[in-house]
RNA sequence: GGCCUCGUGGCGGAGUGGCUACGCAGAGGACUGCAAAUCCUUGCACCCCGGUUCGAUUCCGGGCGAGGCCU
């Protein structure tokens, strides 16, 4: 029995618009999927549906974090899975393009204890000031085969391995063979792809990011500045952020950061289609102007 | 018209008589709790024509082009 309709794609394809349409046709809810829309603080950047478009259809998980939370994809899951629980029997349409996201919803994510704060900050604070390579090193001497899967450079997955050794005792790769139930069971799920040419997505994310700082973009990240949060959070990083505040306290030039802003949401849209084509498995890949028909096609198969 | 400087891959920018820096963009890829993150790989470039040379992107001459200064 199918109850859920997923869409997907990089930025800027037009997801958001066909779940609205399709959502709004079908009676659907419509759950984001997306990482940074989960923020509160920043609505016009992440592109996040207006209050307008909310009251079209049920809306959930848009906006529901302070931005001074680091959410991470376990504790989306488990949102998700909480909503998808609330909803009942409704259609649901869940949107976004975190491909990550989608992979928990319908392949589950391995079952390793979280890791407590106080002991994931102590990791962190130790190996601040120190080159990434050497904390290789030292993941090797206590998890040689996590450690051989990692690039000595890649810090971010290198202080996770560590945390996790540090945390249960055991390697990171001991808890990878077995996922958890996913939320979504195969057959339950039909999964679209929204996937536009390259070089005319090039120019949606160039016409998008021009609209919002005509909507007041700039504005948002100044008040996002005044709460003086930790860089390193999710939110200050979200695009566009990092520019717009070198332009705010810096004194880069607006057309500046706003081409710099462009680039990373380019280099991302790459990734996300490398990601799309390698580990999302089971979505139809299909051209923006045909999201909603094949949606339509798909719901009408939930709602029978 | 005269003098000078310059002409390197899509762009920027080194350099050498034989072994083809590098950065950016572009392309490809990895991916299990920060994923709008983190990381990896990737360039059949030396304006044209002669000459010198075993060998020219590199040296010499000419041409063409660009810029600067002068009358």
């Amino acid at each position: 029995m199918r109850r859920a309709l997923l869409i997907a794609g990089p930025t800027a394809s037009g997801k958001s618009a066909a779940a609205l349409a399709l959502g709004t046709r079908f009676g659907a809810a419509i759950v984001n999927a997306d990482s940074m829309q989960v923020y509160r603080d920043l609505k016009i950047l992440t592109a996040r549906p207006t209050p307008d478009e909310e009251r079209l259809a049920p809306h959930r998980l848009f906006g529901a974090i302070d931005g001074a939370v680091n959410y991470s994809v376990g504790r989306w899951a488990l949102a998700a899975g909480e909503v998808l629980a609330d909803i009942g029997e409704r259609p649901v349409i869940f949107v976004g393009g975190t491909g990550l996201y989608f992979r928990a919803l319908t392949d589950g994510l391995s079952d390793i204890p979280p890791v407590p704060d106080a002991l994931r900050a102590a990791v962190r604070s130790q190996a601040e000031g120190r080159a990434t390579p050497e904390l290789h090193d030292e993941l090797e001497a206590r998890d040689p085969e996590t450690a051989a899967r990692l690039n000595p450079s890649d810090r971010q997955r290198v202080l996770r391995a560590l945390e996790v050794i540090a945390s249960t005792g055991r390697p990171l790769v001991s808890f990878l063979g077995a996922r958890a139930a996913p939320a979504l069971a195969p057959g339950e799920w039909a999964g679209l792809y929204l996937a536009p040419d390259r070089a005319e997505l090039a120019q949606r994310i160039d016409a998008r990011f021009d609209a919002m700082l005509a909507r007041g973009a700039l504005d948002e990240v100044a008040s996002l500045l005044q709460r003086q949060l930790d860089p390193a959070l999710p939110v200050m990083r979200a695009h566009g952020v990092p520019h717009l505040i070198a332009h705010l306290e810096g004194g880069m030039k607006l057309d500046e950061a706003a081409a710099r802003s462009k680039l990373d949401t380019r280099h991302y849209a790459k990734r996300q289609f490398t990601w799309a084509r390698h580990q999302l498995s089971g979505f139809k890949w299909v051209a923006p102007e045909e999201a909603v028909d094949e949606g339509a096609r798909a719901l009408a198969g939930i709602s029978a």
